[in-house]
RNA sequence: GCCUCGAUGGCGGAAUUGGUAGACGCGCUAGACUCAAAAUCUGGUGAGCUUUACGCUCAUGUGGGUUCGAUUCCCACUCGAGGCACCA
C-alpha cells in the first residue's frame, strides 16, 4: 500500500512493510520471476491543506517537498522499486482517470437481473423508449433516471465535521468522531455527491469466498462493516385523528417470530413517516419539540445518556395484524434513521431495547417465546429477555415451534397475506463522495441552468485544479473553489449557456481506489489500461499494509475494481490475490509512536547508527509480520553484531575451494565421532553438519519468505552463521549460498561481500541457491524414546535403520536397560513408534 | 453486548496434519583480552530437588476432558488486543 507523504517524514514503523515486500521481491527476482515492485504517492488529503493555511505553503510544493523527503528515505533503506513506474494520485495525468471513473460511474446503473453495472442509456431506452436522450427528458423524468445512477447528488443528512468544514463518509468516523481531527461529527443535511456502493454489497460479500489468500479476520471485518441481515418488512394500517386516507407503516424486523408480542412502533426522529406527518400528529407539539432537541443534542449528551430510553407519544397507532390489537407509535431516538426503514416494530419481551422502552413508558410485555431455561412467567426483569433460541408460546400457530421455524412460516403467511415482503438490510451505507475542501480531484461535473448536471466531456479531461491563494472553507458547505471565478466559471459543454463547475472535490480515498492498476502503465494518456498492452499486472499478487485499511481503502478498492469489471477495464473480479496485514511497531514504552509522547524513532538516525541492514534485519527478526512488538533498540544492536559476523567470517575462508555443497551424503549420517576418531575422520564429520545446517537453511530460509515467516528466516541464517563461527574454516562455496540467502535482508552487506569475492556483477543476478534434498534425506536421524510420555533417552540412527520398526525398538530397549531406566522385567504393554521421531514405551 | 484474534522464561519470541517446550535474539552472569573500562570473543542461563547424574520433578493464563503422548484438539472460564455497536 502505497504511502501519504506526511511533512513528518517516515519513522521506524512505515518502512516495515516495504522492507518485507522488498525482501519477497528480491528473492522472486533471484528465482527468475518477473517482478514488479513499484512505488507510488497518495497525495491529496487534508494534512497538506492544513498545513497550507498554517504557513501560506502551497499543498502541491508541500507535497512534492515531502515526496523528495520520503524518496530519500526509502532509497536510504535500499528498497529496489521500479521508480519509472512511480505514480502519484494529485499529478494531473494520473487523476485524470480517477475522474474518468467519476464520469463512468455518473453514466452507469447497477442492473439487478444481469447483476452488473450496464450504461445508463440502456435504462433511457428501457424506461422511456429506444434513443431517447437524457438531455430531452423533463425535470421529473432525469430525476427517476438519476435515482439509478451509480453517482448521483443527494440531499440526505450526511457526516460533518465541524472543525474540517467537509462532509464525510461513514468509513471516516472512528466512534461518531471524525478519524482525522476527532471532533464530534454532527448530522447534516447537505448536497453532495454519493456513490452507490450499497449496490456491490452482495457481490463484495460473496467473493469474500475468492479470497483463499486473505487472513480470515480481515475479511471477518468487511463482512461486519457491510453488515448484511436479512428479514421482514411489515406493513401497518395507521389509525387515530386526522390520520391521511391509507396511510400505513413500514417497519423491519430480523425477528418476524415473536410479532405476537409487538406491542408499540417506535420511528426516528430523522425518518420521512415523522417529516411528512408531524403537524397532523395528535400530540404534534410534543412530538416537534422533541424532533427538535434530537436534532441540537450533541453526541456528548446522547453519550451521557447512555442506553436510558427517552420519546414521545404521537397519539396515533398501528393496528397489529395477528392480534388485531392497537400498537402506540412514538418518536425515540434510539431508532436509525438510516438503518432498514427508520421505524422498529416494539417486542418488548425478546429485544433488550424494546423492554427497557416498554419500561420507560409503561407498554405492556407479553412472552412468545419461552426460553431454553423453561421459564415461562411474566417477563418483568431484562434478564429474562430471550433474544437467541427458544421455543413459541402465546402465538396462536406458531405455539411450539422452534423460533427459528417460526420465523419462516411466519414470513411465508405474512407474504400470502399481503402484510409483509421478505428484504435484505445492510449496515454498509452509500460512499459520501464529495468534500468541501481544496487539496483532491475536481469532481468533473458542470451545473447548467438550462440542461441541469452536464459531464465535463471525456476529451476535456483532467479538471485540473486551479492554482489559488486561499484554502479556508467556505462554511456553507461548498469548497474554496467557489471563490475562483475563473475557473469556477464555464460554458455549458451542451448549450453554452453561462454555467458553473462543481466545486467539491473528491475523498483523499478516491486515487488509492484504482491506482495499483497504473502501475502497468503509468504515463499512457489514452486510456487507464491499453488493453492492447501484453501485461497488465493484474491482479496483484500480493499487497501489504496496515489492518486499519480493512474497512476503508480495502472496501473502496474492491468496489471501484469490482464496477471497472463491469466496465471491462480489469479481467478479474478481485484486485487483490493475496492480502497481509503489517503489524505496527510500538514505542519502545510500549504505547503507539507518536509525536505526542515524544517516543517516535527516526529511521535517519538508526541507518548512521547501526546501518540500514541493520534496521531491516531487525524489523524483520523483532518478531512475527503480522503482530505489532515494541521497538528495541537493544535488539538492533543484536543484528549489527549478526551481520558483522557475517562480515569477519570472510577471513576465514578455506584457502583449498571445497566444495562443500557437493560433499558426499555419507559424511551427513556418520555417528558422533568418538576421541579414539582420526582427525581427517572428524573434520569429515564437521563438514557434513555444516552441509547440512546449509541445506537446512536453505530450505527454510526460502519457504519462510514465501509464506512471509520472516523473523524464523532471520533466525534460521543466525544459526548457520553461529555454525560457520564455530568451525575452524569455511569453504567459498558454502558462505557464497549464504550471501545469496541474506542478500535480500542485508542488500548492502552483501553485494559488498559479494563483490569482494571477485564477482563483478549483482549478487542480485545470481540465481536463488536450491535445496539438495538428498542431503537432508541423508542426514542422521534422532529418535526420541520416551517412557510413559517421558523423555527417557535418545537414538540416533541412519535412515535405513529408522526405517526398520522392529531394529529401533530393541535398541531403543537396550539402550534403556544399559541406563538402567528400563527393568528387564517390567512388562511393557504398549510400544509405539512414530518413525524417524518417537518411541513411547508404556509400562 | 456481538464478531475476530491472542495469552509460552526477566524481555521479543520459537515449536501445532498432537510427538524432545523455551530455537534465535536481547538481558543477566562467569571467563578471556585490557593497567582499567568499553568493544569483542568464549561458556552458562525456565523453576525446584537430590544421590551432581547424558539424574528426577514441576512448568506454555485457570479448571476439566480426549489420548500412549496436549503449548497444539474439545468443553467451561479469566484476562488482553483489534473491529462493530441503541443496526431492530
Amino acid at each position: 500500500m502505497f504511502p501519504y507523504p506526511s511533512g513528518a517524514g517516515l519513522h521506524v514503523g512505515h518502512p516495515k512493510g516495504y522492507i518485507a515486500t522488498d525482501i519477497y521481491a528480491r528473492m522472486m527476482g533471484m528465482r527468475g520471476k518477473n517482478v514488479l515492485h513499484p512505488m507510488g504517492w497518495d497525495a491529496f488529503g487534508l494534512p497538506a491543506e492544513n498545513h497550507a493555511l498554517k504557513t501560506g505553503e502551497k499543498p502541491a510544493v508541500a507535497t512534492a517537498k515531502n515526496i523528495t523527503t520520503f524518496k530519500k528515505q526509502l532509497n536510504m533503506l535500499g528498497l529496489g522499486y521500479d521508480w519509472e513506474r512511480e505514480v502519484n494520485t494529485t499529478d494531473p495525468s494520473f487523476y485524470k482517470w480517477t475522474q474518468w471513473i467519476f464520469l463512468k460511474l455518473w453514466d452507469s446503473y447497477y442492473d439487478a437481473d444481469k447483476n452488473k453495472a450496464l450504461p445508463i442509456q440502456k435504462l433511457i431506452d428501457q424506461t422511456f423508449g429506444k434513443d431517447t436522450s437524457y438531455y430531452d427528458l423533463n425535470a421529473e423524468d432525469k430525476k427517476i433516471i438519476d435515482a439509478h445512477r451509480l453517482a448521483f447528488a443527494s440531499t440526505a443528512p450526511i457526516n460533518w465535521c465541524p472543525s474540517c468544514q467537509t462532509g464525510l463518509a461513514n468509513e471516516d468516523l472512528e466512534h461518531g468522531r471524525c478519524e482525522r481531527c476527532d471532533s464530534m461529527v454532527e448530522l447534516r443535511p447537505m448536497k453532495q455527491w454519493k456513490l452507490r456502493i450499497t449496490k456491490y454489497a452482495d457481490r463484495m460479500l460473496d467473493d469474500l469466498k475468492l479470497l483463499t489468500n486473505w487472513e480470515d479476520f480481515i475479511k471477518s471485518m468487511q463482512t461486519n462493516w457491510i453488515g448484511k441481515k436479512t428479514g421482514l418488512n411489515i406493513i401497518y394500517e395507521v389509525k387515530g385523528p386526522r390520520v391521511p386516507a391509507n396511510t400505513t407503516i413500514t417497519t423491519f424486523t430480523t425477528r418476524p417470530d415473536t410479532n405476537f408480542g409487538a406491542t408499540f412502533v417506535v420511528v426516528a426522529p430523522e425518518s420521512e413517516f415523522v417529516a411528512r406527518h408531524l403537524s397532523l400528529f395528535p400530540h404534534h407539539q410534543a412530538a416537534a419539540k422533541y424532533v427538535n432537541a434530537t436534532k441540537h443534542k450533541s453526541e456528548l449528551e446522547r453519550i451521557a445518556e447512555g442506553r436510558a430510553k427517552t420519546g414521545v407519544d404521537t397519539g396515533w397507532v398501528a393496528i397489529n395484524h395477528l392480534t388485531g390489537k392497537e400498537m402506540p407509535i412514538f418518536i425515540a431516538d434510539f431508532v436509525l434513521a438510516a438503518f432498514g426503514t427508520g421505524h422498529v416494530v416494539g417486542v418488548p419481551g425478546h429485544d433488550l431495547r424494546d423492554f427497557e422502552f416498554a419500561e420507560a413508558f409503561n407498554l405492556p410485555v407479553i412472552r412468545v417465546v419461552q426460553g431454553s431455561d423453561g421459564d415461562f412467567s411474566d417477563i418483568t426483569s431484562p434478564d429474562q429477555v430471550q433474544e437467541e433460541n427458544g421455543t413459541m408460546v402465546n402465538s396462536d400457530f406458531l405455539n411450539g415451534l422452534d423460533i427459528h421455524a417460526a420465523t419462516e412460516k411466519i414470513m411465508d403467511y405474512m407474504e400470502i397475506k399481503g402484510w409483509g415482503e421478505r428484504v435484505v438490510n445492510y449496515r454498509l451505507q452509500d460512499w459520501v463522495f464529495s468534500r468541501q475542501r481544496y487539496w483532491g480531484e475536481p469532481i468533473p461535473m458542470i451545473h447548467c441552468p438550462k440542461c441541469g448536471l452536464v459531464p465535463v466531456p471525456e476529451s476535456e479531461l483532467p479538471v485540473t485544479l486551479p492554482d489559488v491563494e486561499h484554502y479556508e472553507p467556505s462554511g456553507t458547505g461548498e469548497s474554496p473553489l467557489v471563490n475562483i471565478k475563473d475557473w469556477i466559471n464555464v460554458k455549458c459543454p451542451l448549450c453554452s449557456a453561462a454555467s458553473q463547475r462543481e466545486a467539491n472535490t473528491m475523498p483523499q480515498w478516491a486515487g488509492s481506489s484504482w491506482y495499483y492498476l497504473r502501475y502497468a502503465d503509468p504515463i499512457n494518456n489514452s486510456a487507464l489500461i491499453d488493453p492492447k498492452k501484453e501485461k497488465h499486472w493484474q491482479p496483484v499478487d500480493f499487497y501489504v499494509g496496515g489492518a486499519e485499511h480493512a474497512t476503508r481503502h480495502l472496501i473502496y478498492a474492491r468496489f471501484w475494481h469490482k464496477f471497472l469489471f463491469d466496465l471491462g477495464v480489469v479481467s478479474h473480479p478481485e484486485p487483490f490475490t493475496r492480502l497481509q496485514h503489517v503489524g505496527l511497531i510500538m514505542a519502545e514504552d510500549g504505547r503507539k509512536m507518536s509525536k505526542r509522547w515524544n517516543n517516535v524513532v527516526n529511521p535517519d538516525d538508526v541507518v548512521r547508527e547501526f546501518g540500514a541492514d541493520a534496521m531491516r534485519v531487525y524489523e524483520m527478526f523483532m518478531g512475527p509480520f503480522g503482530d505489532s512488538v515494541a521497538w528495541s533498540t537493544q535488539g538492533v544492536v543484536g543484528c549489527r553484531k549478526f551481520l558483522d559476523k557475517v562480515w569477519e567470517l570472510q577471513t576465514k575462508l578455506s584457502s583449498i575451494d571445497f566444495d562443500l555443497t557437493k560433499a558426499v551424503p555419507e559424511l551427513v549420517s556418520s555417528e558422533r565421532p568418538s576421541p579414539e576418531t582420526k582427525s581427517s575422520q572428524i573434520q569429515n564429520h564437521h563438514r557434513g553438519k555444516l552441509c547440512l545446517i546449509l541445506h537446512q537453511t536453505i530450505q527454510k530460509v526460502t519457504t519462510d519468505i514465501l509464506s512471509f515467516k520472516l523473523n524464523t528466516a532471520v533466525s534460521a541464517m543466525m544459526i548457520l552463521a553461529n555454525a560457520f563461527t564455530k568451525a575452524p574454516t569455511i569453504d567459498r562455496h558454502s558462505y557464497e549460498k549464504f550471501l545469496l540467502l541474506l542478500a535480500p535482508f542485508a542488500p548492502h552487506l552483501c553485494e559488498e561481500i559479494w563483490a569482494n569475492l571477485g564477482h563483478d556483477q549483482s549478487i542480485f543476478l545470481e540465481d536463488w541457491p536450491v535445496v539438495d534434498s538428498k542431503i537432508i534425506a541423508a542426514a542422521a536421524i534422532t529418535i526420541i524414546i520416551q517412557i510413559n510420555g517421558k523423555l527417557r533417552a535418545e537414538l540416533i540412527c541412519t535412515p535405513e535403520e529408522a526405517r526398520d520398526q522392529d531394529l529401533v525398538i530393541s535398541r531403543a530397549k537396550n539402550l534403556l536397560y544399559e541406563k538402567n531406566k528400563l527393568d528387564p522385567t517390567q512388562v511393557v504393554r504398549k510400544e509405539i513408534y512414530v518413525p524417524n521421531k518417537i518411541i513411547n514405551l508404556v509400562v
